[in-house]
DNA sequence: TCCTTGGGGTGAACCGTGTCACTAACCGAA
DNA sequence: TTCGGTTAGTGACACGGTTCACCCCAAGGA
């Protein structure tokens, strides 16, 4: 007696969801007609006015909602985007969708997201199981899968990213210039430097502009004073640590610095932590700066300087040239955003004596 | 010549998408028998191993994808859950969200996200939106619809929780007494709190969790160590801006206490800046207590000593009671997640002189 | 009376798949 | 020769909505 469990699908539309049938039947009108005057489509002028309230009105009462299903099968668009991230625990990609959903809100389309966790396979699946699934374009936060998935894509942003879909990414070289300008401003000449992981777009465009600007401005980079963070394996590292251990390596290395700059901010707060380990006050013996301006940079103590990535307002940008491909708008063009100096208290000026590594 | 736009849907299944029909035509066969086959359906055994082979074969090469409106229009099930959440800009919808992606993977089902963004007309409107679309199930992350889905859901958590869905939750009373418990037992008697908003479930269950542990070790709760945070305004505030002005106006009092217990990390933190900013030192003047662990209390200075509620656990947990519960399962019960202690370096025992506030 | 016009509406095909009931062909046994 | 059983497969309807082409009828004009 307790439940009629054998039977699929006895959820949603169990008992007896109306449908057009039923609404026709009862108002003795045929689907067509009830068809066309809900949607309001052009030739449903014809109908009288009369006619045209009596089908709305009967729709509302009994409380007629069309299959979204039936419906796709027949017109051809789903109003449905995927979203595709390797995961929505860091605030990256959560930040980003924030945005997206935010923008998307307004436009009667809604957001199938799937996760890959890194996995290239896993990513491929997932790509073909949205689109299997109607997806009219798609969204990769961080997400390159290797075949064109055929349908509209913006891509944000880091790494490589596919010729096929369009670029929103934040201007890196704009943003290390800044940071360098900062620091150098403030009267600091030995500048230690947090690589990016290996394979990654990021590392490479950020450490480009590091060595452009520190030409530009007669600056040495010295090899003592890099050191690059490790990938970061799946099962729960952070770049928090592997800055820490980074920043260790450095103090290790035993060569003075002032300043230093970090990959992101949580390998900058991570290089706080080993400083502060190592006996270092932070920003009076080393200046910090970061990338991204993650929600924590401001909370953070001492607050991190850095140059703010506007992950919302990405996403958000995502949203809007996703809809305007899909209207077909042929100007949609790549977007470079240009991040912002978030001039906290994580740097200062330099001490005098400047502490060896 | 640039494009054919007026043609609606003209995207993902553009030129010609391989239909049963077609599989159907080029193979010689029926529908009926590349349906079975395909499907693997118990009466597809009649058929020979030769003719299996030829259809999967075929099938593959031509790159045949069902078509998920059409089989969802037959059959009952979509394979689709619905994930509702006031927003995923902070950590905590994100992270319950990361672990619930995880442990849906392998199960075949694909969630379909909706925001609200605390707007309880907006709330409703999605809910109904992605019951229209078919979900079969429904998390709802720090969200409750007034009316039933009537399909099975899980909620996460907070808040008050509505009847008709299995809830997800902390065990606040459990996390506050570890909390006050680890204070007490460093020798802590003056305990200030910070209260969570008005007209939250937690801000409740907590206090009174406070209050009964008090009453059982003999410590009196003053009224004048005790601030409540103001509710949040959606545009862009914080709960550490408002812990961090709660902290101040408790300073104002000039009551001395010598350990804080916040209403969660954010508040927490937002508290120590204020600390600091009056002078004093966290923890040897004053320790602190957050709830929550955000990814970021181990990052802070000083790391946050914490309860941890484990969110991507809790996020998982509620993809399997979904799971289960679209079996048919009728065990399906709530949860009380029993909350741990991470003990880190912003409390210790109170110094011998406390400071007044 | 016939023809046209327009208002009000419908029938039936179609979208792509799932599924139940039925059958044609063959083989062996009575 | 007829019957029964298996093998290999098909026809047709259902799902719920959209859409194209058509239809009927009343009124108006010639």
């Amino acid at each position: 007696m307790k439940s009629t469990a054998s039977k699929r699908g006895s959820h949603a539309d169990s008992g007896h969801r109306i449908t057009l049938k039923k609404l026709a039947e009862h108002l003795g009108l045929s689907r067509t007609t009830i068809s066309m005057i809900l949607n309001d489509v052009p030739e449903a002028k014809r109908f009288p006015e009369k006619t045209r309230q009596r089908v709305m009105e009967s729709a509302k009462k009994l409380g007629y909602r069309p299959n979204y299903f039936a419906r796709s099968l027949g017109r051809k668009h789903t109003c449905l985007i995927g979203v595709v991230a390797p995961d929505f625990g860091n605030g990256f990609e959560a930040a980003v969708l924030s945005g997206f959903e935010r923008r998307l809100l307004k436009t009667g389309y809604t957001s199938l997201v799937a996760t890959h966790l890194w996995s290239p396979e896993l990513l491929k699946y997932q790509v073909q199981n949205l689109c299997d699934r109607g997806v009219e374009a798609l969204l990769l936060i961080n997400s390159t899968p290797d075949e064109s998935p055929r349908i509209p894509a913006v891509t944000i942003c880091t790494d490589r990213c596919p010729i096929w879909s369009t670029r929103i990414c934040v201007d890196n070289g704009f943003g290390i210039r800044k940071a360098i300008n900062h620091l150098v401003s403030l009267g600091h000449r030995e500048i230690a430097f947090i690589k990016g992981p290996e394979g990654s777009g990021d590392t490479q465009e950020r450490w480009k502009a590091v060595v452009a600007t520190c030409k530009t401005l007669g600056l040495r980079i010295d090899p003592r004073l890099t050191v690059q963070l490790k990938r970061l394996e799946p099962p729960g590292t952070s770049h928090a640590d592997e800055g820490r251990s980074a920043a260790h390596a450095l103090l290790r290395a035993r060569r003075p610095f002032t300043a230093l700059v970090a990959f992101n901010d949580l390998s900058a707060l991570g290089a706080m932590t080993a400083l502060r380990e190592t006996g270092y006050k932070v920003p009076e013996d080393v200046s910090i700066m970061g990338f991204d301006d993650i929600e924590f940079a401001s909370i953070a103590y001492p607050p991190l300087t850095t140059i703010r990535q506007p992950l919302q307002e990405m996403g958000a940008s995502a949203a809007e040239l996703l809809i305007r491909k899909l209207a077909n708008d042929e100007s949609v063009e790549n977007i470079r955003v240009r991040p912002e100096l978030i001039c906290r208290s994580s740097t200062c000026p330099p001490s005098l004596a400047p502490p060896d590594g």
